[in-house]
Formats: structure tokens, sequence, C-alpha cells
DNA sequence: AATCAGACTGACCGACCGGTCAGTGAATTG
DNA sequence: CAATTCACTGACCGGTCGGTCAGTCTGATT
């Protein structure tokens, strides 16, 4: 055992192969599930010998946590440059993010799905703290940025924060993990493209469904 | 091979050991997924052999329909009381609706996830089509609501009415999926009972979030 | 008493699983 | 040139997988 599993080598060091194992294996295991697929199967999509793959990355748990460290990094790297905003401007940060972080989602689907698999599982492992925690990082910067619009008075101040953050990222998620299925709906015109899903989401839950009639019988 | 694999017998009609495999089948695939439970571990804990798994479902596979066919039924079971309403009380039936589905997915969560890990596979099989439906089904009776309520002129018109639809589903089924995560989050607060949850989010998706100010900016 | 159906079991099967190991061959280093 | 390093491999291991089968036991039917 040369080097393996040792731990969070930057990507660029790596070998050929070993960049070959990973990329198979983030594709599989977001496919179908940590225990669906089997050493053979990466070994053999990554053209290496199955004994190459425990060479490179020790056991089977490493190097699916190897891929799904990968996988965290790239998600939040891809959210980090879509920051900053002053707080003034909150409702068009909050937008901004919001469509950026759907197109984001779906430009690196394996590494959601890989992401999504984990939190979804029970136990409460190495794991899953990791995929937790891009959760959370997404959230507390939605929450931020809510908490500046109703600091200025763009939105009502009368809606927990994190109500409306946990509300968009939702959105977002279900979207993501449902096209397949709203593909087939016939009432999925509203899916039918991203851009559109983003704006009009966005759109009803800044406005609200009610109409502007003084009928507010709510509970 | 005696009465294996004959397609759905009712529930009532199986042997006592049938329906313990029945149960310790349902819990465990839900917990971990089709690939990551073995008929030896299912047999087990059903405290019979696993010839007699084999005697009484035929194969692995079909025990796991079974197990997501009795899922499915159970899950459509407790949503088809919870109907009727008549369209000019469309608000009230859509929140009436809402919150009950939240409680139903709560009380029986095996079932609840069972259908929703069928759905968050990619490959378009049998059973992903079984769970589909499920969906489906719940969605297409949120959006004959909703467009009652805008036809009433209680909701506003201009937005599709099965984005809205859509929008409830995904954030009850993101709160189910995400207790766990939420739980521990510092702005966890608004998660902390469903019966809170439920009577916010409908608060804020019928009010919207913004301000009462003219500051219409959106896009 | 004889027959039959069906729930149930232990022993067994070939295939495949994750993992190991001794070794090969091509670069790098002294 | 010798020594070292390391990506890489084929052969192999014990164990578990889904699945089969011959047969036992029990209770109802005739």
């Amino acid at each position: 055992m040369a080097q393996a599993s040792q731990k969070s080598t930057p990507v660029h060091t790596l070998s050929e192969g070993a960049l070959a194992i990973l990329g198979v294996a983030k594709q599989l295991f977001a496919d179908k599930g940590f225990d669906a697929v089997s050493m053979n199967e990466i070994a053999r999509q990554a053209r290496v010998s199955k004994a190459n793959v425990f060479h490179h990355f020790g056991s089977k748990e490493a190097l699916y946590l190897a891929v799904l460290k990968a996988a965290c990094e790239e998600t939040v790297g891809s959210l980090a440059d879509t920051q900053a905003g002053d707080p003034s401007a909150a409702v068009d940060n909050l937008w901004n993010f919001f469509a950026s972080h759907l197109a984001a989602m779906l430009k690196s689907p394996d590494s959601v799905r890989l992401i999504l698999r984990e939190i979804a599982e029970s136990e409460e492992s190495r794991e899953q703290a990791l995929a937790s925690q891009v959760f959370a990082d997404y959230f507390t910067r939605l929450v931020s940025m809510v908490s500046d619009g109703q600091a200025q008075g763009l939105l009502r101040a009368e809606f927990d924060p994190a109500l409306l953050a946990f509300l968009m990222l939702g959105a977002n998620v279900f979207f993501f993990e449902n096209r397949s299925v709203t593909a087939h709906l016939a009432e999925g015109g509203f899916a039918r493209t991203p851009a559109r899903y983003s704006s009009d989401v966005f759109d009803l839950l800044l406005r609200g469904a009610l109409s502007d009639v003084k009928g507010r019988k709510n509970q």
C-alpha cells in the first residue's frame, strides 16, 4: 500500500489512473449508491485493475469518502464566487443566489446527488456530517440575506428568515430531485426550463399566492 | 415454490411468517436501501429461515416490489379520506390538505422513505413508476385545489397553479427529508414542530415575503 | 388411515464481494 | 550502473451474496 488512504491529497497531484478512478467512482456512486457499486465495476470502467484501485485508495470506504469530499468541495466552490453584495440590495442578492444555485446544481448533478444521498441517510456518520455542512453553508448564507432584506424593510419582518431560506433551498432541491418526474407530468409546464422555474418561484415567494382582496382567513 | 411471487395477494390473507417478513423488509429497505439489505438479514430479524423468505416471495426483487406496493397503497390510503371540500373554501381545503399531508408522512415514515428513495433513483423501472404515481396523485389534488382558489378569486390568477402545488409538496418533502439536519441547526427553530412549520410555511406562501411598500423590483 | 397442501428448514451451490500480496516494469535519483 | 520509488497487475483468499432443493411437520380433507 504505497500512498493509499492518505488524507485529502490535492486533486492535481494525483496520477492519471487515480483521477480516472475518482471520476468513474463519482458517477457510479451518484447513480447507484454505495452498496450497489462494486470495486470490480469501478476498476473495469476506469480501465485499471481492481488491485490498483485499492493501491490508490486503500478501501472502498476511503474511495467513497474521497469522492464525497471532492463533491462537497466542488459544490461549495461553485457557490463561493456568488457572494458579497451590499445589504441594501438584499432582494437582488437573494435572487442572484437563488437562480445561480439552481444553475450550479444542474451543472454538476453527480456531486449534488452524492450529497443529497448522504444527507438522506439515517446513520450519523462522518460522511453525513460532511454533506450536512454543505447544506448548512447554503442555508446560512440564505438566512443572512433574508435577514438583511428584513432589516432594510424590503421584506416583511414578521416571519422567521430561516423559514424563507429553507423554502428557497427546498424549492431548488425538490426541482432538482424531481426533474425526471415533472417532465412526464401533464401539469409540468412550470418546470420545463430551470430559468423559468427559478423566476416564477421567486416571484411567487415574494408576492404570495393570495389575491389582494381583504380575505385574510388563514387558520 | 408454493405460492411465491403471485401478484398482489391482499395483505390479510398472508400467513403470520409472511407478514413478519414484510414488516422487517419494509423497515430495512427504508433504512438502508435495496442493495444494502441481504435476505439473510431479513430472515434473521423476522425469525424465519432464509429459504422461507424465498418460499413466500420468490426473489429479493419480488419481495422489494411487494414492500413498495404496500407502502404506496398505505400512503395513498392515508390521503384518501382527506378529500372533498367545496371549491368556495379552496384555501381552507388547501390548508387542511397541506397540514395533514405532512402529519401523514411523519406517521408512516418508512413508507415515505421507501417511495422517495425510489423516485430519486435514476433508472426508469416498474418500481419507479409506482412511486411516481403516488407523487402524481398528491400533486394533481393540490393543483386542482389551487385552481379552485384561483377560479374563486381567492388566489391570484397570474401564477401557474401547478407551481404553488409543487412548492407546497416540496416544502413538506424537504422538511421530512431534512428533519435530522435542521434539528442540529442553530437557525432551526422554525422546524422544531411540524405543526408550527406547516402553519408558518402556509402563511408565508399565501402572503409572500415582500413588505407592502411599493418596492416591486423583482427582475 | 391415507392423502394432500403449504409453511417451514438445513444444507448446499456458483458467483461475486472487498481485500491481499508477490511481483513487474518504467521512470527518477545517487 | 545500481538502487529506489511507485503506478500497476494477476492470482488468490475467506466470506457472503441471492437462490435452490430435498425433505419435515402440521392441520385440514376424504
